[in-house]
DNA sequence: CCTATATTTGGAATCGATTCCAAATTTGAA
DNA sequence: TTCAAATTTGGAATCGATTCCAAATATAGG
């Protein structure tokens, strides 16, 4: 059985192709009688308008296209869940894709946004230079969330990395913990600005140099481990170490008990996220939380007015607030 | 700056729309001379063939839409970067979508394939009943990966869930391990499978009903640690509990450890996926390695089959192999 | 130089849903 | 019953890329 067209439609309903359209964009000019032959003919003929033609004609699809290099970050898929959500209230589709990092996949997906495939583009963790996204921006709707370079031009929806490094080394400060290492992650854009909360947090407290051990590396539990080691081995040995992400702070927190030292006791760890890593460890994590739902709404809401306003202006960061979460990976 | 359209491109270059589609889509029958005249057109004008003119003629879209409950689980995102890698691979794009188990969510996505928004479609964890997926998949490409009822008409991409579940628990009896207990999940397919796995092993090796204690609920960490405390308090305490997934197991460990008791020596726990989860753990996972990356790219050679093959036909599970990995929670 | 063949080109028709305009029909008021 | 206004309808034009066929041009062989 082959795909049946309004064409098909009209003439089972015996109405005209402008009624059939009519009544499946729920236009009131219809009279009851003919809304019936043609809901009837509808179902009969197993009818379902094709999207290319619709999206051809009316010049837009109703479907965005959120990109990240991965999605096995929790973060990432709560994001995610919140675009999704706040898309689906608004009639939205959100479409989900994971570059691996390469550029060239990237392109690929970023050209759906250029060839019309979605109406609108969602940037977690870009490849493409900085130069290159706001480029994009100009011409088309595109939001970047989480991962915003903190550039002149910077837009987007995320927390203040650089605050809340600086809130939770300050928390360790405080707590009298005074031999600080950090692992980051000069990779990612927001491993730079939380780099830079530490090292703000750590100058503005005076502690010297080498007061301020600094690691870096990638941002899973092996990498975690790797980089705990090298902390353990080189140097001396810090009091707390501050991990760019959960995970990271889940291998440290194994590395120094595999070592057969105490967390918190001999070296307190923190850990950024709030994730559900943060549970598992033991102790538990004393982290950041980011509202990762609300920052995949708000990114969404924000995405829609470029989408829709005609001259919505561009420029500008949303901060989301942050939040410090204590717990026994560090003393109270 | 308006979107050019291949008339505005023909005009530029001074030919007609005919050679511009010609050398767009690399036909062999335009001169060089025309080839550059329209190559440079199109860099001039910035132009993009729009995506909903070219499917619409085409019949196709070469993008694929791939569906899941949820995004943050090891398996899933491994299966789906197996899934994009071999689509990237055949020209395909493959795009990705959470339901959140909402089935007017899922029924909106379906719809994307019904409306030949993409070619076809890979279904993770389907909402839908099992008789919704067969009649969907007797008039689309559709392929499902992981979770696949054991019925009739069962198709799709998976390992032998219930091969897997045997193994493991045939290995926990083979160690020597005597009061079983399983920690399941009914609500999922392949849960389902696992316990029957589980039952018969134990049942082979003649474990009388209450050597084989059994909890079932939802598959993340705090489920299983609730689980675990509700296996802890009621009835006599088991020596091997077998988990449905490496999370559940994660919660499960947890909560005996926290309970005073020691992995393996008093309480051995088994876990399912072979996750990081498994190595996060003290001590790290027995479990079972599935090989998510390659069940994707099988999946997804399976649905172009489908797409591109005429008649073909689409019965029949495909079984991937799976792997018993013996780590330090259970003994040696 | 001329015909036969191969190569390249132009442009109309096509895909299917929407939309606009004019025409047809209905409704209501007088 | 009649006319004006409101409602409903039909159908051609449209969106933009592709494709097919015929026409034009180029190439080669004799």
């Amino acid at each position: 059985m082959a795909r049946a067209t309004v064409q098909e439609v009209a003439k089972t309903a015996g109405v005209s192709v402008g009624t059939v359209s009519r009544v499946l964009n729920g236009s009131p000019a219809v009279s009851e009688s003919s809304k019936e032959k043609v809901t009837t003919a509808i179902r009969q003929l197993n009818y379902r308008p094709l999207a290319s033609a619709r999206d051809l004609r009316r010049d837009r699809t109703m479907r965005i296209l959120a990109l990240a290099k991965n999605l096995n970050s929790p973060v990432i898929s709560e994001v995610f869940r919140g675009v999704g959500d706040a898309a689906a209230l608004s009639g939205y589709v959100s479409l989900i894709a994971p570059t691996s990092g390469d550029l060239e996949r990237e392109q690929q997906l970023v050209d759906m946004l250029r060839n019309s495939s979605v109406d609108g583009l969602i940037l977690f963790s870009p490849t493409m230079s900085d130069d290159d996204v706001e480029t994009l921006a100009e011409q088309f709707s595109v939001v970047q969330v989480c991962e915003i370079a903190d550039s002149e031009a910077a837009f987007g929806v995320s927390i203040d990395d650089r605050q809340a490094a600086f809130d939770i080394t300050r928390h360790l400060i405080e707590t009298g913990y005074q031999r600080l290492a950090m692992i980051g992650n000069r990779a990612a854009r927001s491993g730079r600005l939380r780099e830079a909360g530490f090292r703000q947090a750590a100058a503005e407290a005076d502690l010297s140099p080498d007061q301020m051990l600094f690691v870096e590396g990638d941002f899973d539990f092996h990498a975690g481990r790797r980089l705990t080691r090298k902390l353990l081995e080189t140097g001396p040995l810090p009091d707390a170490v501050f991990c760019g992400s959960d995970t990271v702070a889940a291998g440290c927190v194994r590395e120094i008990t595999d070592a057969g030292l105490r967390v918190p006791d001999d070296i307190a760890v923190a850990g950024f996220d709030d994730s559900v890593q943060a549970e598992m460890c033991i102790p538990e994590l004393t982290t950041i939380r980011q509202p990762a739902y609300d920052m995949g709404q708000v990114a969404f809401e924000s995405l829609l007015e470029r989408m829709t306003v005609a001259g919505a202006h561009r420029r500008g960061r949303l901060f989301l607030p942050h939040e410090l979460v204590v717990r026994g990976s560090t003393k109270a």
